[in-house]
DNA sequence: TTTACAGTGAACCATATGGTTCACTATCAA
DNA sequence: TTGATAGTGAACCATATGGTTCACTGTAAA
């Protein structure tokens, strides 16, 4: 599906960034504002907010604001979409190198018999 | 450490785009050269060069070529940094909506409960 | 020995990204 | 009412990205 598609393609884009992954693991410690976010990682009132426009954007995060500030939170995904493609593909992995590390194995076994008539 | 950073930056960026996860599900399956890639993907050679180039970088794919083919297979990076790091922030999100779960699920006992009033 | 084929690299293009400054609005506090 | 504070939006900038074409190299095949 494509909503599948480009939902993989946001979401990883959001992670592929030092200072969005940063601020998703300050969220998941408590709540802050773009101010608090801004101060901790040396940036602009708007660069902030940029940043978390795409988490918002991805889901990763949710916002409200009250008075004049807006409070940041994580939001309501988890990552299911993201690590079921991660988990997919580890297994797809393991599947091709099987072969491989069989092959590994038998070489091992065989290095070792070689080693025992070398011996004799 | 600013590698572990750069590591999941990269990572993320390469599973950011559509046509490279579809490589990866491709050489999931079988070898491929960059015809065979380029022609699947409709795109030109350079183009997908430049994917597989990105993927290599990665350490997901790795390439070998032989007399004029480039022939490309999964790499052996398994994903583990960013399974990790996902997994790590699929629990800080439970943790922190623990609660919230705690909360929904005693208003769905309590939606039933109505029900049942209702039907009496 | 041509000729066709697979890949490569440089140059180019449009658009996206990550950041800034500056001007503005809205709200809180004195 | 007058500042100071929190955020927003537009404009701008440098660089990155995803793609192309074109000219080139090396290899395979006729």
């Amino acid at each position: 599906m494509v909503h599948y598609q480009t939902r993989l393609d946001t979401t990883f884009a959001a992670l592929s960034d030092v200072t969005r992954r940063g601020v998703l693991e300050q969220l998941g410690g408590s709540e802050a504002s773009i101010t608090d976010l801004a101060q901790r990682f040396h940036m602009t009132l708007t660069g902030m907010k940029k940043h978390v426009s795409i988490l918002e954007q991805a889901g990763l995060v949710t916002t409200q604001k009250v008075g004049r500030v807006r409070t940041c939170k994580l939001g309501l995904r988890r990552l299911e979409e993201e690590a079921a493609w991660i988990e997919r593909h580890r297994q797809l992995w393991s599947a091709r190198f099987d072969a491989l590390d069989e092959l590994v194995e038998h070489l091992k076994c065989k290095e070792k018999a070689d080693a025992r008539t070398k011996k004799r």
